[in-house]
DNA sequence: CTGAAAGCGCTAACAT
DNA sequence: ATGTTAGCGCTTTCAG
């Protein structure tokens, strides 16, 4: 029933090949047929089918994303930083929810892959030894975004967390802190159990103060969890926070309040994050400046090399952070 | 280079209309034969193109979501709520921002359908009349999800937006406030302009309040604009606020408090939305609970069935919505 | 500059 | 139960 290539080849008396042609912008079309083809064009409302297009010159211009969470701010701003240089060159994005399963994470990406897109930018907490092997041996390119993959097989755009941890915590001892604890997000992201609680333990380190379990408590970055950590670490007095994230951050904040304390005259609270809340909430909150938008970008646009086969430098890259003061700390 | 149906077909002697049985579950295939298939499959690690599969049966299993602003967590939270139910029938999704932008609205549409989606779930804060003529003569259903066209053309979602804003002002009259604030959000939507302020007015009016424009402000729905429009209110002296919004409604909370008054006790303020957000600030947030994920999850419902081309008795659909008492407002 | 023709990989009658 | 045969709508040589 939908108009096809055909039937504007007949209307304009050329042949279905130079429809195409004028079709793709191909210039050897001389500009009087052109003219009548695209005239047709609009009279038919042909619309060209993409699918047909994907079968015949085995690119479909759409490039798969998988991510943990869409509902979930961190990720969502993630995806926009994706989706804007995808728009940018063209790219239609296919987008799926794994809620970080690994089973769900494997079949996205056969899925995917079924549907013949043109490349993949993928999202994780933990990249399991099969799933990089899938992705290992994928037709099409793939690059992880904000997900670190530890044998570095697959590309990958990230800032450097241990180094950020290190500093978020340098930031608390160098203000004389002897009890920090760290209120983490899920051990199950390798992010926040190997990298972030190394910088951590790094900069107690440094520091001359001995590393106590009872300071680190695992979370899932909610809220209610923040000020629950506040509750479990309360016996041990610490005077300082180090939060996963800015969720964390402030259900630590209103708990330290509500037993008393003020922040950060008594108690100091550095974030990891920096979303919108971090200046919605009184005091507003320092943080490590996380660019999820910039790794989003950043991640699409090496995607868009290695689709175009381009020789790219280097696979691994790790973009700039730094530390957004304001007032849940004290100046240094 | 892929393995092609056609290369299971003869490793396994059979033709390919049997391995096409096999692999779209048709019973009419002996069990040897169809394990016999099966076995090369997985030898072969064949996986069916999806392409070649949507060109002959002109179906893609695939929908296209065209929203806002994915970053945004109010369409993040209703795009969770597509893509659950999207993936419980098997479609994936096709993600596309709009920014709100109608040239770009029309063009996704555009996009989309040379895609061959086999149905759109669209949000959009107003449905221009190109728009809606152009989804009108669409070769796929579509399902409008928490936006609102006039002429009910097309399939939707949505609350009673003039209704939970009347019930919203109503509970701030009902404790006797005669200076009652709209603060909203843009008018470019017409849910703002049009219903949300209409439920405002009519709450006021059946109070007995006469309406002043001085009370209602427009905004971008960002905090810090909830902050200013205090001090643009300010002068007319309110003593309760509608938000449009959360963030707005946190805004304006810190902007009453820091001009040295209490909520609830002297300033009530009453939210659209109940993110989770409202949660996480003090005093709690009182709010009409807006079913975001619901919504989506209830369009994305209705969209298969257009899809399937089932009966539906109802295309315009609102869902119930209520009010969560929290404490930013006095107790009725 | 333009046309003819061969696929792309699969589904869907239609036979047998 | 299985095979044969047309397409699906377009891109892409290859000729001319």
């Amino acid at each position: 029933m939908p108009v096809t290539i055909y039937d504007v080849a007949r209307e304009a008396n050329v042949s279905m090949a130079t429809v195409s042609r004028v079709v793709n912008g191909n210039h050897n079309v001389k500009p009087a047929t052109r003219k009548k083809v695209l005239r047709v064009i609009e009279e038919l409302g042909y619309r060209p089918n993409a699918v047909a297009r994907g079968l015949a010159s085995k690119k479909t211009t759409t490039v798969g994303v998988v991510i943990p969470d869409i509902a979930n701010s961190f990720y969502a701003e993630l995806a926009r930083g994706i989706e804007d240089i995808a728009t940018m060159y063209r790219y239609n994005i296919l987008l799926s929810n794994s809620d970080g399963n690994e089973d769900k994470e494997r079949q996205l990406l056969e899925t995917m892959l079924g549907k013949q897109v043109d490349g993949i930018v993928f999202m994780s907490e933990r990249v399991s030894e099969g799933l990089r092997a899938d992705m290992e041996r994928a037709s099409a390119p793939i690059v992880l975004a904000g997900s670190v993959e530890e044998s570095a097989a697959v590309a990958s755009v990230n800032i450097d967390y241990r180094q950020a941890a290190y500093e978020a915590v340098s930031r608390l001892t160098a203000n004389g802190h002897k009890k920090i604890a760290f209120v983490s997000g899920p051990f199950t992201s390798n992010i926040n159990q190997d990298y972030k609680l190394k910088g951590y333990t790094e900069a107690l380190a440094e520091a001359g103060i001995p590393f106590d379990e009872n300071l680190v408590v695992e979370t899932d970055n909610f809220y209610e969890e923040g000020m629950e950590a506040y509750e479990q670490t309360k016996q041990e007095k610490p005077t300082a926070f180090f939060a996963g994230s800015d969720e964390l951050a402030i259900g630590l904040i209103h708990a330290v309040q509500e037993d008393g304390f003020t922040v950060p005259e008594q108690v100091e609270v550095i974030s990891y994050e920096n979303s919108k809340l971090a200046q919605m909430v009184r005091p507003r909150l320092t943080s490590v400046a996380f660019p999820l938008y910039d790794i989003g970008a950043v991640a699409m646009r090496l995607l868009t090399k290695l689709m175009n086969a381009e020789e790219v430098e280097e696979t691994q890259v790790i973009l700039p952070h730094r530390i957004e003061e304001r007032s849940s700390t004290r100046n240094a």
